[in-house]
DNA sequence: CCTTTTGTTGGACACCCGCTCAACTGGCCA
DNA sequence: TGGCCAGTTGAGCGGGTGTCCAACAAAAGG
C-alpha cells in the first residue's frame, strides 16, 4: 500500500468516525480502531490529529462539491441548472456533509487548518453560482446587475436555510425551504415566480 | 449569596471562558478557576456540564435579542425598524454572542438542552422580523403575500452572511455583507432599492 | 544470506475530563 | 454555649486525550 494509499484510508476512516460522532470528538485511537491499525500509524503519517480532522473535512466538502458540479454539468441552460442547485440543496443525503460544515464553522477561529479549507472551499460554492448566474445574465435569461452579490446572497440564504433543517431538525421542512429559497432567488434574478420550482424537477429533486 | 445568584455567578463565568475558549471547550475546573471556586460547587447547582453550558448559551442569546428588541421598540415605522435590524446584524458587538450560535449548531444534533436553547430562541429571532413584517405589510410600507416566509428567509439570508463573517474573518466584509443583504431583502418586501441603507443610520449601524 | 531501510506496533507519559463524596466551615437557632 | 445544617471544599475515581518512542516485522539492496 502506497503512503498516499495509506493517507486516504486514514483520512477515510476518520471520515466514517466523524459522521458519527461528530469531527470534534473524533480521536485518534477512534480512527485506528475503525481501520484496525495501531495509534502510532496515524502520527507516521499526519504531524497531528487536527490536520486529519481538517484533511477529513476537506475530502468530505470537496466530493459534495464535486458531486453537486457534476451535475450541473450534465444541464445546459442556466435556469435548470440553478433550479437543480436549488431543489437539491436540502437533500438528506447531504446532511452529513452539512454536519460537517457546521463543525468546521464553529471551530474555523481555533483551528488554522480548518479555517483555510472551510474558507476555501465556501468560496467554490460561491463561484459555483456565480459562473451558473453570470452564463444566464450572458444568455439573457437572468437580469441581475450584481451577479457577485447575487452568488453570496444565494448561498448565504440556503447555508442559512440548510442550517435551521441540520441543526433543528423539525424547526422547518425541506420542501417549505425550498420554496422559499426559490421565491427570493427568482425575485434577485428577475425570473417569473414559480420558474425554478415548477420546472420538470430534475434527478433526486425534492425530499420525502 | 442566594441560590439564584449562585446560578448566575457560574453562568456567567462559564460565558466569560466560552468566549475566549469556545463553548465546546469550557469545562468545569475553568468555570470554577475562573469563579475562584472549587469544581464542586458548580456540580451543586447544576445536574450535569452540558446544562451550564446549554444555561451559558441561552442567557448569551437572550440578551443579544432582548438588546435587539429593545432598540426596536424605540423605532416606530416599519422600514426604519426593518433598516436598523440589517445594519446592525452584522455589528463587530456581536460577533462572540454570533460565535455561541455558530458552536450551538454544530452541537446540537448531540446536545438536547443546547438543541432546544438554539432551535427556540433561533425562532424568537424570526419571529421578531415576522412582527416587523406583518406591522410594514398591514401599514402598506411592504408588499409580501408570504411574511412567515419572508421572515425565515430573511433570518436565514443574515445568518449565512454573518456565519462568513465570523467564521472566515476575511472572506467578506461587513459593509458589503450589509448592501447584498438589503437588496435582496428590499426586493422581498417590494420597497424602493436603496430603502434599508440610505434611511438615515440608526444608533450603533455600519461597522468600522 | 545478511544488513539496511521502511512501515508498523502498542505501551508509556503527562495531562485533562465530568463527576462523587467525606470532610470541613461558618452562620443561625435553641 | 452547643448543636445543626446548608454551603462549600478538593482529593480522588475511572476514564479519556494527543503524542512520543523503543521495539519489532518485513521487504529491499548488497
Amino acid at each position: 500500500m502506497s503512503q498516499e494509499d495509506r493517507r486516504e484510508a486514514i483520512i477515510d476512516a476518520a471520515i466514517e468516525v466523524a459522521i458519527e460522532k461528530g469531527l470534534g470528538a473524533t480521536t485518534v485511537r477512534d480512527v485506528a480502531g475503525r481501520m484496525g491499525s495501531s495509534s502510532g500509524l496515524i502520527h507516521h503519517y499526519f504531524d497531528s490529529m487536527d490536520l486529519v480532522l481538517a484533511s477529513a473535512f476537506r475530502k468530505v466538502a470537496e466530493k459534495d462539491l464535486a458531486t453537486s458540479r457534476d451535475e450541473l454539468a450534465a444541464l445546459d441552460d442556466p435556469v435548470t441548472q440553478l433550479a437543480h442547485f436549488v431543489n437539491t440543496y436540502f437533500s438528506p443525503d447531504r446532511d452529513s456533509a452539512f454536519q460537517f460544515w457546521l463543525d468546521a464553522w464553529s471551530e474555523a477561529g481555533r483551528n488554522g487548518a480548518l479555517q483555510q479549507a472551510s474558507s476555501s472551499l465556501n468560496i467554490d460554492w460561491q463561484q459555483t453560482l456565480l459562473t451558473i448566474i453570470e452564463s444566464g445574465v450572458a444568455s439573457g435569461d437572468f437580469e441581475c446587475s450584481d451577479p457577485l452579490g447575487a452568488s453570496w446572497s444565494t448561498v448565504s440564504l440556503l447555508d442559512g436555510l440548510a442550517l435551521q433543517i441540520v441543526a433543528h431538525r423539525t424547526v422547518l421542512s425541506r420542501d417549505q425551504s425550498i420554496l422559499w429559497a426559490a421565491a427570493t432567488i427568482e425575485r434577485d434574478l428577475g425570473l417569473r415566480s414559480g420558474v425554478l420550482t415548477h420546472a420538470a424537477a430534475p434527478v433526486g429533486a425534492a425530499s420525502p
